[in-house]
DNA sequence: CGGTTAATTGATCCTGTTCAAACTAAGTGG
DNA sequence: CCACTTAGTTTGAACAGGATCAATTAACCG
């Protein structure tokens, strides 16, 4: 889709499908620092000349793109627009803010459980309700977005899987068994 | 200043000082999300009835606190401000974004240098140059905001130290000797 | 099938945590 | 002025959670 150092022309807005973003350095550490999925907004952000964050494509993805300029003044001349563009960065914004939280606080299985959680939220509340939950997402993708290794994300996994709090339908697809102790694990409550 | 689920009126434009924005987990873990100077708006991020996260002034701090509901009206009547919002958040989330990388990816020692360099830049751009640059923060609040323990950070200082990248004038105030070597530390450059 | 990619599982190692003690600096009151 | 407190920092030793390396198993596809 569009690569980090690109010059900046468009950005999209996601109609089908999920894209990752993320950032990555030089000895090939990558953070997955957002999951897109229908109505998101990608390649907005950068309010420089390049892109900071590459983005890619998940699954099949359809999406609008815009003009960076045009839609500047689009967006100039139509106020609703503005306070639409302010409300999804606000949301992205706790969002992100959550995730620090989770990345800096949460121990490995706890960033599992508050994955799924998170994945099967932006599922329900975007597409249509899939049971069980498909993932999408390599255990290498899961483990650069948590911030671990997909071994240690694999082996999360499995204890979830013999607590029974999850189902493994393959291994791309989860079944959620008993939300409120998943909950309990990935726990992010706010005081 | 506020505190996560208090009922929303107002938010506030740091005009003196700095504030630490953070989030609590039930155990007393805590990450601190931002940490806020001149300039930053402070509060507005959330846009459910009541906060999602606590602000705490760390030094004397003044502030213009603007009623959300009629600062909202006026965004509507003057399309400028909300495009100075929309600034503010886009510059935030991007900012955002980099400190998931630091939270995912980085070493201790790694995301202590990446640490200093960010608060001297903070500094330089929007206060008075002050060399050796003023923490403000005690150990333990940098280690709430690095995803670390405080014993973690003070190693890493005098990690720091021993390597004559930083030195320590007191406990509160830090000397950069060597930015370059100490930005190739905190190996946070785009690929 | 066989061949390829991803996931699981095991064993070992290392980084950062935890617990504990010593040290520093800034008050406070006799 | 100095003993005593208190909060924060530094340092040490033991421990543990993930990382790393390596081998095995499972899923997928031509």
């Amino acid at each position: 889709m569009f690569q980090a150092g690109d010059p900046m022309g468009y950005f999209y807005k996601v109609t089908k499908g999920i894209a990752l973003i993320f950032r990555s350095l030089q000895d090939g550490r990558r953070q997955i620092v957002g999951v897109h999925s229908i109505g998101d907004l990608c390649g907005y952000l950068e309010k420089d000349a390049t892109y900071n964050f590459s983005g890619v494509a998940l699954t099949d993805v359809e999406a609008c793109s815009f003009h960076r300029r045009r839609f500047d003044d689009l967006v100039a001349r139509n106020p609703d627009l503005g306070s639409a563009l302010a409300n999804d960065m606000s949301d992205k914004l706790k969002r992100a803010a959550e995730h620090m939280a989770v990345l800096g606080q949460l121990k490995s299985t706890e960033r599992v459980a508050y994955f799924l959680l998170q994945l099967a939220e932006v599922y329900n509340r975007k597409m249509a309700q899939s049971e069980p939950l498909q993932l999408h997402l390599t255990r290498e993708q899961i483990a650069d977005h948590l911030g671990l290794r997909l071994e240690t994300v694999s082996r999360s996994f499995t204890v979830l899987k013999n607590n029974r709090l999850i189902g493994l339908v393959g291994s791309d697809a989860v079944a959620i068994l008993d939300r409120r102790r998943l909950a309990e694990f990935a726990r992010l409550g706010t005081v």
